[in-house]
DNA sequence: CCCACATCATTAGTGCGCTAATAATTTGAC
DNA sequence: GTCAAATTATTAGCGCACTAATGATGTGGG
């Protein structure tokens, strides 16, 4: 069953889902980043180092998807691929320096960000929206 | 200002935003499709024949996006590039027979998604999720 | 012990976004 | 009328997803 609502809600979580990240990833830009790099020094800075598996499961991106990444990240001097002791295949993913500098400014950014994108909003209409997010992954989750 | 609310709306959004492509990609991609060439054969069911120029404003992305995305449907016999009389630039981009036919094969499976995707989500939370949408969208276009 | 199997990172190849630059054509200002 | 500026589609080149396949290493069953 489809009805007004429902389709306005899919165009409208397409199109705003897409202005969003649009927008974010001009702001990391300023800083030499991008959308998915600087989501990769967020998550490394809240959970610490880890292996490139762990981090692609983190991020929920497949493996090969991290490669050119951290290629990137490595050549601009801020994240590490350090050997793991114990396992010649694995590599632990480490923030440098600059990397935990970068990714606290980044996490300021998304904080600006989720303030300026959220502005005006009322708490019962996010809380609303949150059970719709959470039912609809259920669904899709059994629609797979 | 960053509620708890905010944040897990924003990482909710970019999780299940995200699903729902992989979800809808993955259907339309038995009937050799891909989620992008889905969309182009639905506006151009719904809206007739137009030019580049227009569809790539309707579908919301740049010209040169559009290029790759019309060689593929043409390879596969779903759409034709005519000439337009009056302006030798221009291409009229047109469904063929079997391209409307898939048109309107993807207007059912999208119906259908819908229905799988927002079953069992009640109808104030769907127009208050619409509400949010609507102020982000306002506060991205103030913020850009 | 060792050999099949699993796991980790990577490469190769595809698709779809983007920006910048180009060629052809149209439009408009003078 | 002509020449500069705008418009239409395209190409070139980059980034980031994906799947499938590869090479190196680790693990467990017989």
């Amino acid at each position: 069953m489809t009805t007004p609502a429902k389709a306005a809600f899919s165009e409208e979580i397409w199109r705003v889902s897409r202005k969003m990240r649009t927008l974010f990833d001009a702001r990391v830009r300023a800083e030499g980043l991008t959308l998915a790099r600087a989501r990769t020094l967020m998550f490394l800075g809240r959970n610490g180092c880890m292996t490139q598996t762990g981090l692609a499961e983190l991020l929920e991106i497949e493996g090969p998807s991290l490669v050119p990444l951290l290629d990137n990240l490595e050549k601009q001097g801020l994240i590490e691929r350090q050997p793991v002791d114990g396992d010649r295949r694995a590599k632990q993913i480490a923030l440098t320096v600059a990397g935990k500098e970068q990714a606290a400014y980044v996490d300021t950014l998304v904080r600006d960000f989720r303030s300026d994108v959220l502005k005006d909003i009322s708490e019962d209409d996010l809380k609303a929206a949150i059970r719709v997010f959470h039912a609809m992954a259920r669904n899709i989750e059994a629609a797979s």
